[in-house]
DNA sequence: TCCTACGATGGACAGTGTCCAAGTCAAGAT
DNA sequence: ATCTTGACTTGGACACTGTCCATCGTAGGA
């Protein structure tokens, strides 16, 4: 993670301490927070951080590619720190729960020509649903 | 449309005015309005419908399968009325304008069983995104 | 035509996210 | 080590989207 904070400061970064906390709460894989619990955690460990803050920063790490923000169900964005290896989602329709999973070959691949109305398609981003092994 | 109507009363529905009005107001292929869009659009046609009527019609022809929600950008939820013609979508990363477009082969093919985390994966939602023809 | 349960209404409320003016501080310059 | 400055943070007001609820209205069967 530390890997993150150096590659922000050669982008000229100021390294505040809040950012530094929102940073270490949102690594991992797996991870998959929504703005308000990235704030509750980093209120634990910084106790004063402000909600905006927490919201301009991670609104900054989406816009350098370092974190990727989901929308899958409407409410709260999402955010995935995974965002240097790329992956799809796979969401249990009954509890919530969010996995990063790989599927094979390029999605891209199956949208035939005439099915692309002009556009200069250049990514797929894929939300598996099902049922997680505790809720099946 | 008159199609779904008939559908809708042969499962209990009431046939209200206000009812009519959103279902005639939902359709067509590529139609993807939001709540207030379609709010919009009914209080046109009947100027006294309230804002809750349409969220509650909305929310039971979602759940009576005949229109699919989606989310594609954390704002506003869309409502595609095109929801007997299984489909994915693509949209312009400028615009925001969406497609429905049909890829070829099954999207769940590709996810190999070591990466379903043992789920029950029973669907998948593809978004496909680029630039249409009038923002390239 | 009458009844009545289902649906519509509209306003209050909640969750999520944005904006802004004022105060604070990281980091380069001295 | 201290100064300086503009980028960053703060906290509260605000906007948007959606939900809830008590009350009123009406579709459709008796």
């Amino acid at each position: 993670m530390s890997d993150l904070l150096e590659r922000l400061r050669a982008r000229g970064w100021r390294l505040t301490s809040q950012r530094r906390v929102v940073a270490e709460v949102l690594a991992g894989e797996h991870v998959h927070l929504t703005a308000d619990e990235v704030h509750a955690r980093a209120v634990a460990r910084l106790p004063e951080i402000a909600r905006a803050t927490v919201y301009n920063t991670l609104g900054e790490l989406v816009a350098l590619g370092e974190v990727v923000e989901l929308s899958m169900d409407g409410r709260a964005k999402r955010y995935d720190p995974n965002a240097r290896h790329p992956h799809q989602h796979l969401v249990c329709s009954n509890c919530g729960i969010i996995r990063d999973v790989r599927p094979s070959g390029d999605p891209l691949a199956v949208l035939p020509p005439e099915e692309r109305f002009g556009f200069t398609v250049s990514k797929a981003d894929v939300t598996y649903r099902g049922l997680c092994p505790g809720c099946a």
